[in-house]
This record gives structure tokens, C-alpha cells and sequence, in this order.
DNA sequence: ACTGGTATCGATACCGGTACCGATACCAGT
DNA sequence: ACTGGTATCGGTACCGGTATCGATACCAGT
């Protein structure tokens, strides 16, 4: 197993200098067709790859954009991230991930590892980072996004939806359809910082008129299906007098809903079920269910077409930042 | 909006050469107490963060992985990411994650671009890549593992199961719980090769028993619940007399389960549902539906470890592949 | 005093590409 | 013939680290 080729043997091979030989490969010009011929073939017999470290060194510049999210086992973030690898395609850039999983200090340390290989661009998931985070991306001279939330100050790039917003307007409409003894189920609102903005709005609407929470239940862990069914069922169980539930995002609320119609309860008749995402899965469900549907693949992509953006030229306070509207959708709740 | 500082202006801040800086960032030996104190200050104050382009041309070795898998948006391979980070922890190495979306050729770019930042190991999903993928894996020089299935010639490193199997041991439990008219409910066949060989397991054990399939469907895009529950809507709707559907996953099986309900068939009673996976979800469903579970984060894990073993020493053939018996779970349709 | 060993450091040569600039050849124009 | 321009190449100096080896200082042992 001999060491890779490189690209002064693709030139030896070619019988042209490796300066050529290196034109030739990246499609410069000042390089003859005849040339360009032999250098091709030649890599392609002794099946060179080009070293991209070498590369990126020597060129003080690389292809990589930096992605740090929360979680790839939620189904939001793989749809940022093909929004990212959308918007991505064509412009020669290479997006990497990383995981942070929910947690500020190991996002801090996937910052650094990243930052190490010198993107040209990162995008990280909210606005919440450790001091040390900020530090870190306001330190690397280069373009920096964070997405999702716009609730809070953003280093640089901001594109994302108003959390504090969302459950506000979630709880308005909830109103207006008459529903007034209201009950929240989320989990782990230490971690989903987002979630808990959304519940914060919530509350906030509610307290407009006069109203609170009934009941509230939260749980270790990461939020699940069937962590919502339990949770909800405790609800119900407790016997409170309730007639809608606020979920942190909608696989909670399709467990409450299979917890209600085990438990005989009419939805979204006696009991409206509200979550948030507005993922696919919803729609095979036998109800469907209240939700608020985020643009997450726009999301992504729009981040990351003003990043590549802010990788040309710089740009503009109102040119940095993005905010979306999440659309309400009530499926089977309004009649 | 200077360049980013690099050792050798640590090393002058700190009164040292560039060598000695190195080392005691390396945390090597060969160094003074006292240096590697005011190396450690130097690079705290100038907020120093090592190139790990230049390390690694240097060095001539990365402490990068690369994986590829064909999805983010199935929580499968989410869970078999989460593995191999697991496993991945403390070896000082780091995984780069690269999504084919089921397709060879996008796959094949993937690697040949990963390759190109001379990772020290690869991980790809199943045996079936493109003829030039194998090529450039093979004069990668580096360990490669091929994980989730085992039906077929494996490059190096291969850990999985066998989906032939399962879906003939689906079968054959089916067959002993007294079914005998089934149909399959699945999803673009073409890209989901290990989805494709349950199927073609499952039909080969109905054939032992001289019987086949009654009904199936199919259709174009991914697999999802709605796509699952509109295929089995459309089954029961043609009257076809059946006693059990076999699908190409869990997710299929839900919209299943939902199309059964609204169309009033008893499940599993009348009508036996068996997905594949094993995913959390089932849990909270209304019934449990039958299923195989993969063990998919071992899978992950393990196929790190012995990556990493690899990666130190040469390993004998028994060593180099591990398969994994999937875990049939009847749920409710036992009784 | 001399020798050998240990601990600590620095100079130098790379790693595999690219940027930059100078060299060469050839041709048209005068 | 001479000049200037264009097309095409190659030499050299980097990029920012690490490997390697030699240099130095200091100490114990005889």
C-alpha cells in the first residue's frame, strides 16, 4: 500500500512541469490543449486525487463551510441541512456537520475543532452559544450565521423565526376559537431553548387575558411520541378540567393525541392538540392536529445563500438578517 | 480584520522558537515546565487556534473520518451517526458526515471529495457502490467499513445485518402465526437496495410454501407515513382479501396502521402490520405493530471500533466483519 | 578533569499544492 | 531586422505546521 499520488508524478507522467500540471487540473487557462489532454489522462491512469490540505494551505482559502446543530435524530434539522446542501450545490463549497447535541459546551468544542480547518463560513443553530462560542466565531474573520431563532443579539447572520412570536400567535388563535383552560407538555426545557421561548410567548398571551396554564408537564430527556402520549395521559388521568394542549413540537402532540383516543377523549372536540414544526407526518395521522409550520429548508438555504453572499463583499445591517413567519396551520381544528 | 495568529507569533509572544511552541501545544514532552506555561499564556492571550491544514500536510495524517450515509431524514442513520460518535469519543479522531440521498453517483462525488482531505478511515452505507467508488476506496490506502448490510463482497471492514434474512424470518413468523395472504407496501425500490432485499427475503420464504404475494404497491419518493398510509389505503380499498402487509419500514407501517383504522380493519386481528427497524415510536402508537429491530447504533459503534483498530494494525478476515441478527418484535399481533 | 547520560531547545528540511513572476517561442507590423 | 504582443510554460518562494537531528547545558560517576 504505497503513499497517494501526487501531482509532481501526475506531471512527470505528463512530461510537463507540475506548475502545468496543476493548471491543467483546475481548468486555467495558459495551459495549451494538447497539454491539457496529456495531464488529464495522465491523472486519470495513476488515479490522482487532489490534496485538498495542501491545497487550502497553500491557498490560504478552502471550500468548507461549518454546520453545527443540536440533533440529526429530529427530523427540523435534516431538513435545514438539505436546505443548506441545497443552496449550497453549484458554488463549490462543501458544507461539514457537526452535533451538538443540545448541549452549549460541546457545541463550543465542535466550533474549534471546525474553526481549526479553517472554513470560509459557519452556520450554528440559535443564538444562545457560550461566551467562549462567540469568542471563537467573532475571532475567525469569517462570515458566521445563526439560524432558526431571532429572539436575541446575532454575531453576524441572522435568519431564522421569532420563537417568543410563534407561541403568541399559537395562543391568539387558540383564543379566538374559543379554548380558555389551556395545558402545556414539552420536555427538557433546559436543552430546547427554543421550546421554551415558545411556551414563553404562550404564557405571555395568555396572561393578557387573565388567563394561565392549568396544568403543565415536562419530562427528562429528549421530546418523543411517546413521551407525549405518557405525559398527556398523566393529564388526563389528573381528571383537570382542560380544552387544549400547547406541545413543545408536534411529536409530543401526536402522542397526546394517541393518549387522548385511548382515553376516549374527542379531538379536537372536547380537547384541541396544538404543536409546531408542521413536519409530514402529520398528515397520516387520524386527526390532524393544530400546528405551526416552519420554513426550516428555507431556512437553511436562505442562511446559506447570504453567507456565500457575505463570502464575496460585505454586507449591509438589513442585507444580514432574515426573519420568517411561522404559518399556522389547524388542520382538523377548525370547523 | 487581520489573518488569524499563527505558532510562530505565539512563539515570539512567548519568547521561544516555533518548535518548542509546537510541543508543548501538543502537550509533548521534551519541554519545561516554565515554557509550556508561557507557550499555554502566549496562546491564550492572541487566542491562537491551530491550523489542522497545515498539521495534517505536515504531519502527513488527519484525525478525520469520513461517512457517508444515504439520508439524514431517516432516524435510522441519525441513530447510527449518533453511534459512531459514541464510539468515535476519545480516540481523537472526528467524523465528517456525507449524505448520497440514495444515489450512487451523488455518493461517489462524496467520497472522491472526502478522500481528497486524506481522512484516515471511511465509513460508507452498504455494499452496493458505484464501480469507480470501489476504486477510489481501494487506493484510498485506508481502512473502509461498509455497514448495515452484509449481503454481498464486502471491500475491507463490513458490519450489518443481513436484510435477505430478515425479511425471510418476517416471513416465516408470519407464516407460523397463521398468516397466509400477504401483500407489501414499500417505496422507490430502486434507491432503497436493503428495503429492496427484505422484500425479495420475504417472497423467497412465501415461496418455500408455494404462496406469493396477493397485493403490492409501491411508489416514487421516499418512504413516510402518509405514503404508507395512502399504499394501504388503496389496497383495502380493491377489496383484495388479505390477512398480513409487510412494509418497507416502520414509518410505512404507522400510515398502515392509520389506513386501517379509518377504513374500520381490525389490526392486528383481521389484518397483521409488520414494518422493519424497531423505531421508538411504535411505542406510543395506538396498537404495536409488528416489527424487526435493527440494532443500528451498535451497528455504528462497532463498526468504529473496529475501524480504529484498523487504523493501528492490520486485521484477520474474521476480525474484519460482524453481522448482526435483527431482533423480531410482534408488538400486539402476538397472542 | 574527563566521560557519558539526560533534559531541553532550535535550525532545517520537508508535506503537496498554488501565487507570482520571469523566460521562451512565435508571429504580425513597420 | 527589429519591436512588441500573445500564448505557453517553469522556477522559486511560500502556506503553517511537524520530524529529525544536532547543539547545548548540566549533572553524576569515576
Amino acid at each position: 500500500m504505497r503513499t497517494k499520488p501526487t501531482l509532481v508524478e501526475v506531471a512527470a507522467l505528463a512530461g510537463v512541469s507540475k506548475m502545468t500540471a496543476s493548471r491543467a487540473l483546475r481548468g486555467a487557462s495558459d495551459v495549451s490543449e494538447r497539454n491539457i489532454e496529456k495531464v488529464l489522462r495522465a491523472s486519470e491512469e495513476i488515479g490522482y486525487v487532489t490534496n485538498h490540505l495542501a491545497t487550502s494551505l497553500s491557498s490560504q482559502t478552502t471550500n468548507l463551510i461549518g454546520v453545527v446543530v443540536p440533533s440529526l435524530s429530529n427530523v427540523v434539522f435534516a431538513e435545514v441541512l438539505a436546505g443548506i446542501s441545497d443552496a449550497i450545490q453549484e458554488s463549490g463549497k462543501q458544507p461539514v456537520f457537526g452535533v451538538s447535541n443540545y448541549n452549549a459546551e460541546v457545541e463550543t468544542g465542535i466550533i474549534r475543532d471546525m474553526l481549526s480547518w479553517r472554513p470560509s463560513g459557519m452556520i450554528v443553530t440559535g443564538l444562545e452559544q457560550t461566551e467562549q462560542s462567540r469568542k471563537l466565531l467573532e475571532g475567525a474573520g469569517i462570515p458566521v450565521a445563526q439560524i432558526m431563532d431571532v429572539d436575541g443579539d446575532a454575531i453576524d447572520i441572522n435568519v431564522g423565526l421569532s420563537h417568543v412570536d410563534a407561541g403568541r400567535e399559537m395562543a391568539r388563535t387558540l383564543l379566538n376559537l374559543g379554548r380558555s383552560r389551556f395545558a402545556y407538555v414539552g420536555s427538557a426545557l433546559d436543552n430546547d431553548v427554543r421550546a421554551q421561548k415558545r411556551m414563553q410567548g404562550f404564557c405571555e398571551e395568555l396572561s393578557r387575558e387573565n388567563l394561565s396554564l392549568v396544568e403543565s408537564r415536562t419530562d427528562e430527556g429528549f421530546s418523543s411520541l411517546p413521551m407525549g402520549r405518557e405525559l398527556t395521559a398523566d393529564i388526563l388521568r389528573s381528571g383537570a378540567k382542560i380544552d387544549a394542549i400547547y406541545y413543545s413540537n408536534d411529536d409530543m402532540a401526536a402522542g397526546g393525541l394517541f393518549a387522548a383516543m385511548s382515553a376516549g377523549v374527542d379531538v379536537p372536540g372536547q380537547l384541541l392538540l396544538a404543536g409546531f414544526n408542521g413536519l409530514e407526518f402529520l398528515e397520516g395521522l387520524p386527526v390532524r392536529l393544530a400546528t405551526a409550520r416552519s420554513p426550516r429548508r428555507q431556512i437553511g438555504a436562505e442562511a446559506t445563500r447570504i453567507l456565500l453572499e457575505a463570502m464575496k463583499q460585505p454586507l449591509s445591517r438589513d442585507e444580514r438578517s432574515l426573519v420568517f413567519r411561522p404559518e399556522i396551520d389547524l388542520g382538523d381544528s377548525i370547523s
